[in-house]
DNA sequence: AAAAAACCGTACCAGTGGGTACGCTTGCTC
DNA sequence: GAGCAAGCGTACCCACTGGTACGGTTTTTT
């Protein structure tokens, strides 16, 4: 049971890291608050995540895990396609759009000069590991007719720019605040309807 | 030709910003080497801009009056729909995806927690300021019977989204480089003839 | 040409945060 | 229960940056 607490412990201490990340941003979030509101202390930061970066590219990392097993989960089944489309769509807004989400991504996106390796860890944890389950949907679906689609990729960055809109911009900006299920629904509906629109055989 | 040259000087030194904002980021662009590359004293800087949110904020401003009078070019001729959609998704593309804007649209992200006045200048300056005559181009075209639209600003997202899927957040990221005219031009077109599939009377 | 304003360069101040070192406590192992 | 490792809290070092003050020089105005 010791190994089970201190993965425990490890969890907790990125929950606080995402915690303070949502309220103050990469830069303003120090190592020490972070450790006095765990009640751990630095040192220990330090030996369990080498340093700053270090610490957030764990979080980077859990987090996208997190969210890649949702999305495939989503994918897996055998439902017909318009479902997949907007199961896949809700979860992905509400995934991409949350307090959490949005915070890591900013400081991916402000670090990307400084160290680009917090946005490396994202996008091939993220990104690269999800968008080839979509593709693949897509793909099974083009084979068994109820598709008409050229390029699957293509087809696949169609889907998350009517999904997403510039929201993800915006919300990353800070202009908006994280949508309720209701409007979530209708957006997932919209890109949804739209796309079969696009390639529906 | 006091005044001219005045606004020419604090031209240059806004170009320097900018130059500085993208080789190193917001948080390490330093007020010293703006004013030491630009030839110039901290106290001009602090004299003439407040201090470095307002030179930030200042470039912001500048930059989105340019973008907006360039994409109101494209929207306000006469032609037909789709060269009109065609021009303004290339300008929009080359606007959005250049060095000098993704490094700006990265310091208004990075600061949005703890200060959200770039982030709102941006918004204002920009999305807010061009995308009323977009919309108002499509609604010109529905009654022209050339698009078949119920809800034009939500079309207007559609063709956003169409045009740079989750392009756009990927330059944020540094995982893309600036693209070239030809990657532009099949960007657009492609997000142009999606459109018209969509929204063609 | 003289006076005044603007501006450059430098030095200075204060606050801050990453990273390290160290003593003391806690809790697990044997 | 003794010994040992892990970890907490604090203090410390170092570098840096935003912002201000000041003296000397250039440029404009009159």
């Amino acid at each position: 049971m010791k190994a089970a607490s201190l993965n425990q412990r490890r969890d907790e201490i990125m929950d606080i890291a995402v915690e303070i990340l949502t309220e103050r941003g990469y830069r303003d979030t120090s190592m020490l608050e972070v450790a006095k509101r765990a009640s751990a202390s630095k040192e220990t930061l330090y030996a369990w995540f080498g340093d700053k970066r270090g610490l957030f590219e764990a979080v980077i990392q859990r987090n996208a895990q997190a969210v890649q097993t949702v999305l495939a989960h989503h994918l897996a089944g055998n439902a017909p396609a318009e479902r997949v489309l907007m199961a896949f769509g809700c979860a992905l807004l509400e995934l991409l759009l949350g307090d959490g989400a949005v915070a890591i991504n900013r400081a991916a996106i402000s670090e990307a000069r400084a160290d680009p390796t917090l946005a490396q860890t994202l996008a091939s944890a993220g990104r690269e590991a999800t968008l080839p389950a979509f593709i693949q949907f897509l793909e099974l679906h083009r084979k068994r007719g109820v598709l008409r689609i050229d390029t699957p990729s293509e087809a696949a960055e169609d889907f998350l720019g009517l999904l997403l809109g510039d929201t993800q911009v915006r919300r990353l900006l800070g202009l908006l605040s994280a949508p309720r299920k209701a409007q979530i629904n209708a957006r997932a509906a919209r890109a949804t309807h739209a796309f079969l629109r696009l390639y529906a055989a």
